[in-house]
DNA sequence: AAACATAGCAACCGCCCGGCA
DNA sequence: GTGCCGGGCGGTTGCTATGTT
């Protein structure tokens, strides 16, 4: 049996607001506040609509001080930054956004941001749109929509810049160069672990400072361990929480973990990485994912795959999820793969909105020290509520053996 | 000018979670 | 401890405006 509605749903007024009802319901929360009961409060001013419907109005358009439409670059990059860490958590995005509502930036993000950034304007799709071709197990003609779908595809960027749309049990390819270079906040923060003078720490702007990095870390939920390594100087960053949240996407079959292998044991501050393997975790039933990355395992061959790889004193591995194949760089952020073309260890940066006039740009990462070999190599069970404690444990071990690794973050 | 395609966005739906009895 | 209820949230839908052919 299913839950009783919150109201009489024969009864209610669906559609848009009508200036009356608009007004209505303004001058009343204005007057009386929303008495804490949305559920009551459209009876009380004789408004034949839903209390649920009643909050969203007000939330999303009545409420004082709302912006509507006109992001600002600022604002662009804040999203796109966000989005990139920690998904579609609108609510959380929007409480860095003064004046924003979770609803608009989601549909800002869909319809214009998305695209913006996955280069899919009009005129880019009408030319592109020809080149689709099926690549994967499944050989009907896709007319795939990504804007429009109403099950939300997934995209990765395959080698060459490709992108994979995975949607309706199938993959499309589509020959396109990815966007998100020239739009990746490349802004450095202060007092980030193991700095050197090669790394790249990367960081929206509206994270520059700790305190506000902690207040989103402890409304996501991540917590901090202290199991007796002196890391006094690690101070815990927002990719230290979405690190968090990355194993709890992957404890529920969504994450995507990246491991490698090396044939090379020496400990040297770069390898050549042969081989690589994707891992999946959770089920093992998320069937359109996997194909996509057994559709990028099919490519590898052609590639030289490079890994930033640091060792521990025993000589294990300590993986940076950094990959870098003849093209660029590319690194997996959930059901997303973001490619860039990159020199490693070029320091040469593009702000956001900028293009790099060599070609080359930084670009936001997040780290993913817990691949399988690590935790192997720690002989630690992998769990989501020790990411933060890995990464801290990652740090002060590389700061121990005075390593130039350098640590992608 | 008409038909069609696409973009943009307001609003709805349904699930989840926390508070409370 | 359990179940109910309301609020919050993310995903989806539907309508209108705009662009393209």
């Amino acid at each position: 049996m299913g839950r009783a509605p919150c109201c009489d749903k024969a009864n209610v007024k669906k559609g848009p607001w009508s200036p009356e009802e608009d007004a209505k319901l303004k001058s009343y929360i204005e007057q009386h506040g929303t008495g804490g009961n949305w559920i009551a409060l459209p009876q009380k001013i004789g408004l034949k609509r839903c209390g649920k419907s009643c909050r969203l109005r007000w939330l999303n358009y009545l409420r004082p001080n709302l912006k509507h439409g006109g992001f600002s670059e600022e604002e662009d990059n804040i999203i796109c930054s966000l989005y990139v860490s920690i998904g579609s958590r609108w609510s959380v995005i929007a409480a860095q956004l003064p004046g924003r509502t979770d609803n608009d930036i989601k549909n800002y993000w869909n319809t214009r941001l998305k695209k913006k950034l996955l280069g899919n304007n009009r005129n880019r799709r009408n030319k592109e749109q020809q080149q689709f071709q099926p690549c994967s197990n499944n050989n009907q003609e896709e007319t795939t929509s990504i804007n429009r779908g109403r099950s939300s595809p997934s995209v990765i960027f395959g080698h060459d810049d490709s992108l994979l749309v995975h949607e309706n049990n199938s993959t499309i390819q589509q020959q396109q160069q990815c966007y998100w270079p020239h739009f990746m906040p490349v802004l450095p923060i202060p007092n980030v672990p193991y700095s050197t003078s090669n790394n790249h720490f990367l960081l929206g702007s509206s994270f520059n400072d700790q305190d506000s990095i902690k207040k989103l870390l402890i409304k996501l939920g991540g917590r901090f361990y202290n199991n007796g390594v002196d890391y006094h100087n690690y101070h815990p960053t927002l990719d230290d929480g979405l690190n968090h949240l990355l194993h709890q996407s992957q404890g529920q079959g969504q994450g995507i973990i990246t491991t490698t292998h090396s044939n090379n044991n020496n400990s040297t501050q770069q390898e050549v990485v042969y081989h690589q393997e994707q891992v999946q975790f959770g089920d093992g039933n998320n069937g359109g994912l996997h194909d996509e990355l057994v559709q990028r395992q099919g490519n590898f061959n052609i590639e030289i795959e490079e890994e930033m790889v640091g060792t521990n004193t025993n000589n294990n591995f300590i993986p940076q999820r950094l990959l870098l194949n003849n093209n660029g760089l590319e690194f997996l952020c959930g059901d997303m793969a973001f490619s860039d073309k990159i020199i490693l260890g070029s320091t040469n940066r593009v702000n956001w909105g900028e293009s790099s006039n060599s070609g080359n740009s930084v670009i936001y990462q997040q780290p993913l020290l817990a691949s399988s070999n690590y935790q192997q190599d720690q002989g630690v069970r992998p769990s989501e509520e020790c990411a933060l404690q890995e990464y801290s444990t990652t740090i002060a071990t590389m700061r121990s053996n005075n390593s130039n690794t350098m640590l992608h973050v």
